[in-house]
RNA sequence: GUGGACGUAGCUCAGCUGGUAGAGCACCCGGUUGUGGUCCGGGAUGUCGCGGGUUCGAGCCCCGUCGUUCACCCCA
């Protein structure tokens, strides 16, 4: 009887080899400039209590409104697949008391998370992320050494094709001066419903929209940088003027709009230029407010998210991917049955000096096997054969050239290091 | 959730106005004893996504369905 294939949940990214190098490649690449900078593992869960995205996402957020992958478990307890990081970093913090610690609490996560959207070019329903958090300091420069870290990941990718925008929503106070403004704007403006239900949910979105009468209409709206507060204007001013002496170059967009509720203050986005249309390959900003909605002390915290699956779709635009494919340094070639038990105890012992080696399994001519150890990359080749286990010695081969000496197993790692 | 495109060997695809399928790559074997990459020879593989319909006959036409993909929306 023949059973049904089964296929992979819709729009899941997965990796396998040969890509799964590269987009391990891009996903430490990405983290190692938050490592270097004393930024420290959180390891989380990839569900939590639905009520934490609900109330520290937004509700009115399309996030949380019809984008989040819901469940209850056999208690009853409405629980969901993480949608995005910060909220449950937050969530940990208050709950392991980090916060009444030293601050700022420096930490970066990894993994996977899930929206339930169409998938499309780089827009997976599960995809994978990483981030950063730094808690318990309202400071311009901490904003600074954020966006710096998440661009130095993308330029230690090679990445060139991307820019940075940033852009600052205010605190409270600027926002609900703006506010007011904007919705007598928009007021003004002849809208179809779908666009008037998203004002009423959030007005800065119609900044957002694709459509050219759109951005038409709202070129005349009033911009949210012109109503900062003086304490809002001056950090944003200070942020950009790291931003400038680190050499980092941005694009002020007052337009930017963030699809979170919980951002406050400087907010910056990565967007590169030959992905199509989901171009956003990291973002972040500053949310003050965040920690005391999840019922913890009011911290202020700054993060980012970025994107490894955009990344790494990125990467490969540019062409900047490296054959960084794993390949062995040395292959075990048993000749017969009764020479396996010895390449495997070799094999063992290579290993634990650090060598990458690989076996021949099975039992394949030599011929055959010598093509497996071509296609394993493996720079060179050991022979155990008969002849070689009697005089004590295996038989070296250096791929490159063809080269075969005859080593004593005693001398066989100090002849390896040498080589290798 | 809304729209467009597509679904043929493991992969990339070809298949003319309907006559029961092909290429390249990859894979396997061989080119005399235990030696790879090049070359030469040989080989296996498809319920043509699935279900129905039209037809003497469908990979090609029609309907449905599932899936993929691109865009809207939204975002990493």
């Amino acid at each position: 009887m023949k059973y049904e294939m089964i296929q992979a949940p819709k729009g899941v990214s997965e990796y396998g080899p040969p890509m799964s190098a590269a987009f391990e490649w891009v996903r430490e690449s990405l983290i190692a400039p938050a490592k270097l900078a004393g930024y420290q593992l959180m390891e989380l869960p990839v569900f939590e209590d639905t009520a934490l995205f609900s109330r520290g996402v937004g509700e009115s957020t399309d996030v949380v409104s019809k984008e989040m992958y819901t469940f209850e478990d056999r208690g009853g307890r409405s629980l969901t697949l993480r949608p995005e990081g910060t909220a449950g970093v937050m969530r940990a913090v208050i709950e392991s008391g980090l916060d009444r610690g030293q601050l700022p609490i420096k930490v970066w996560y990894s993994g996977a998370f899930f929206r339930a959207e169409r998938p499309q070019a780089g827009r997976y329903r599960q995809f994978y992320q990483v981030g950063i958090e730094a808690i318990g300091l309202d400071d311009p420069a901490i904003d600074a050494e954020v966006i710096a870290i998440a661009d130095q990941g993308f330029k230690s990718l090679g990445l060139r094709n991307y820019r940075l925008e940033i852009t600052s929503l205010g605190d409270n106070e600027s926002r609900a001066a703006h506010r007011v403004d904007l919705l007598r704007f928009i007021a003004t403006l002849d809208l179809d419903e779908a666009t008037k239900a998203r004002a009423a949910i959030n007005p800065l979105r119609l900044f957002d929209d694709k459509r050219i009468e759109m951005q038409k209409a709202m070129a005349q709206a009033p911009l949210l940088l012109d109503y900062l507060s003086q304490k809002s204007a001056e950090n944003f001013k200070q942020v950009k003027s790291y931003l400038d002496q680190l050499g980092i170059t941005y694009q002020v967009n007052p337009r930017m709009v963030r699809g979170l509720d919980y951002y406050t203050g400087t907010t910056f986005e990565f967007i590169h230029e030959g992905l199509g249309a989901q171009s956003g390959i990291g973002g972040g900003g500053r949310y003050d407010g965040l920690m005391e909605i999840l019922g913890g002390q009011g911290l202020s915290g700054i993060g980012f998210g970025l994107g490894v699956d955009r990344a790494l779709l990125a990467a490969q635009a540019e062409g900047v991917l490296l054959e960084n494919q794993f390949s062995s340094d040395l292959f075990i070639i048993p000749l017969g049955d009764n020479q396996k038990s010895r390449a495997l105890s070799l094999a063992a012992q290579l290993r634990l000096c650090g060598f990458r080696t690989e076996i021949a399994f099975g039992n394949r001519a030599l011929k055959g096997a010598m093509k497996a150890a071509d296609k394993s990359g493996s720079r060179y080749v050991i022979v155990l054969g008969d002849s070689e286990v009697a005089s004590g010695t295996v038989e070296l081969k250096r791929m490159s050239d063809g080269f075969t000496s005859s080593v004593k197993i005693e001398e066989l790692q100090k002849a390896l290091t040498g080589a290798l």
